[in-house]
DNA sequence: ATAGGGTTAG
């Protein structure tokens, strides 16, 4: 059976009511780190449930564990040689030390931005802004670290700054990220009662984005009737949200209804993002037809498509096995001026790949070239699997040494897909040799890798390998520690 | 200056 998004894992283990609330990345700080490098398959590193108990533990431990990162003196070394010259932490320089922290904020590197932010609160010229904080906790809230957040936010008041609707919201987006429903709403509760924090149209529609995200749908009407009742008017991100949540979980009725509510609504017209939305929910589900006439719908409503809604019309098509359908979209971009992007390539090259249609990918590969639309790591993913299916594994040395020759950032994902050609193809030893050559290019195995390759051992029959993986990967890592690496042939 | 923007792997 298919579970909708595959994201209900946590609501079925939790018998405590309606907003029981699942294991979370702050359980573990060592896995919330891996989970935060694991980028979407977070949910895989917390399949136990944490006890009402131990939550509660670590909700006190919180603040501790915080001021301590704050005092970490690790970072200031960091930010001494890069970006600042001066011996004392406390004289730094204003712009080295905020640069410093959007750096670290936006690449979410949440334990150092919080050890900067430390840094930053003992400079003689640190002026605390709400806005500084808002942006932590929003940034915390991304890394699954909603108590840090709930920390931070205690920090602020006790700088005595005045709290404004703006960081209210920051955190009720951190609780909800990471699905701690009680705490965000008794939050918003808590802006009800302050006469200049009244919860607005964005505290909802964050809140709502979060219920959508963690498929939380069954909470939906409530915090509707809750801004009906605030007189609080949703906006059109506010129906997109929604329109968008219902579509990525396959809940065509609920989102049309939705779309509905949404015309119906004063002053709320349907944009590209909603057609898009829309398009890309029917299309996903397969369902070509309904999707070509949303397409018709939004024209008459003269809602113009984007380079986005074509790049969801070649996908709907290329995986529904209507390449001429595909290729329409192409020609009628072209004549609407709209230039191609990696993405619609990417979007052509994959579907061809699926087909069989290896004469077209290529030619489609050339001429994203030569029109100057730079390949990135997804491209040559989608090609690898085209040549894999098509059991053409000669051609995929010469796309390893394509990559090699273009400054392209090779990835995971990348590595998976070059992993698993040679995994389903039985060439166990070659798989094993792109595991090296994937730790030589800095790219972290993940769950994905280590589930392919099992299945690549079963396959091969080498079942003791497959139940002892963790042997076999501790043999290549020393292997590769010895630097025994990639035999160069496969790329000379 | 607070929200969405959709290509890849088992």
């Amino acid at each position: 059976m298919e579970l909708p998004g595959g994201c209900s894992l946590h609501w079925q283990t939790q018998g405590r009511g309606a907003l029981a609330r699942p294991a979370t990345a702050a359980a573990s700080p060592s896995a919330a780190a891996a989970s935060q490098r694991s980028g979407r398959n977070r949910r895989l590193f917390f399949p136990r449930s944490l006890g009402e108990g131990e939550g509660r533990a670590l909700w006190r431990e919180s603040g501790k564990e915080l001021s301590k990162i704050l005092r970490e003196e690790a970072a200031i070394g960091g930010v001494e040689r890069k970006a600042i010259s001066s011996t004392s932490t406390h004289r730094l320089w204003p712009k080295a030390v905020l640069g410093a922290l959007d750096d670290a904020v936006s690449n979410n590197q949440w334990e150092s931005a919080l050890q900067i932010f430390g840094l930053l609160r003992k400079q003689k010229w640190y002026n605390p802004k709400g806005r500084t904080f808002a942006r932590l906790m929003m940034m915390l809230g991304r890394c699954g670290q909603p108590r840090h957040a709930g920390s931070l936010f205690q920090i602020m008041l006790s700088e005595g700054l005045r709290p404004t609707p703006d960081v209210y919201t920051a955190l009720v987006g951190a609780y909800g990220r990471n699905a701690f429903w009680e705490e965000a709403l008794a939050l918003i509760d808590e802006m009800k009662s302050l006469p200049t924090c009244h919860p607005d149209v964005y505290t909802y529609t964050i809140f709502i984005d979060c219920l959508c995200k963690q498929r939380r749908f069954d909470l939906i009407p409530r915090a509707l009737a809750e801004m009906k009742q605030l007189g609080i008017s949703p906006n059109v991100v506010t129906h997109n949200i929604i329109i968008d949540g219902y579509g990525k979980a396959k809940m065509l009725e609920e989102m049309e209804s939705s779309l509905s509510e949404m015309i119906a609504c004063e002053g709320c017209l349907p944009d590209e993002c909603t057609l898009n939305s829309i398009l890309w929910a029917y299309g996903d589900c397969g369902l070509i037809q309904e999707m070509e006439r949303s397409f018709d719908e939004f024209q008459h409503m003269g809602v113009e498509p984007d380079v986005t809604t074509f790049n969801i019309l070649i996908r709907s098509y290329g995986r529904a096995g209507l390449q001429a359908k595909m290729c329409l979209v192409m020609d009628f971009m072209k004549k609407r001026f709209f230039s191609p992007t990696t993405v619609t390539f990417n979007s052509m090259i994959d579907s061809f790949g699926r087909a069989g249609n290896i004469e077209k990918m290529e030619e489609t590969f050339r001429l994203m070239k030569f029109q100057g639309v730079k390949p990135n790591s997804v491209t040559y993913c989608s090609i690898v699997s085209g040549y894999s299916r098509a059991g053409l594994l000669v051609r995929i040395p010469l796309i390893l040494r394509q990559t090699e020759n273009s400054d392209v950032a090779l990835d995971t994902p990348f590595f998976n897909c070059v992993i698993n050609a040679y995994g389903e193809a039985g060439e166990v030893e070659i798989m094993e040799e792109m595991f090296l050559f994937m730790r030589e290019k800095h790219c972290k195995p993940d769950s994905v890798t280590l589930a392919t390759m099992i299945q690549a051992y079963r396959g091969a029959g080498m079942l003791q390998v497959a139940e002892n993986l963790d042997t076999r990967l501790l043999e290549l890592d020393k292997q590769f520690r010895q630097g025994a690496c990639l035999k160069r042939g496969m790329l000379e």
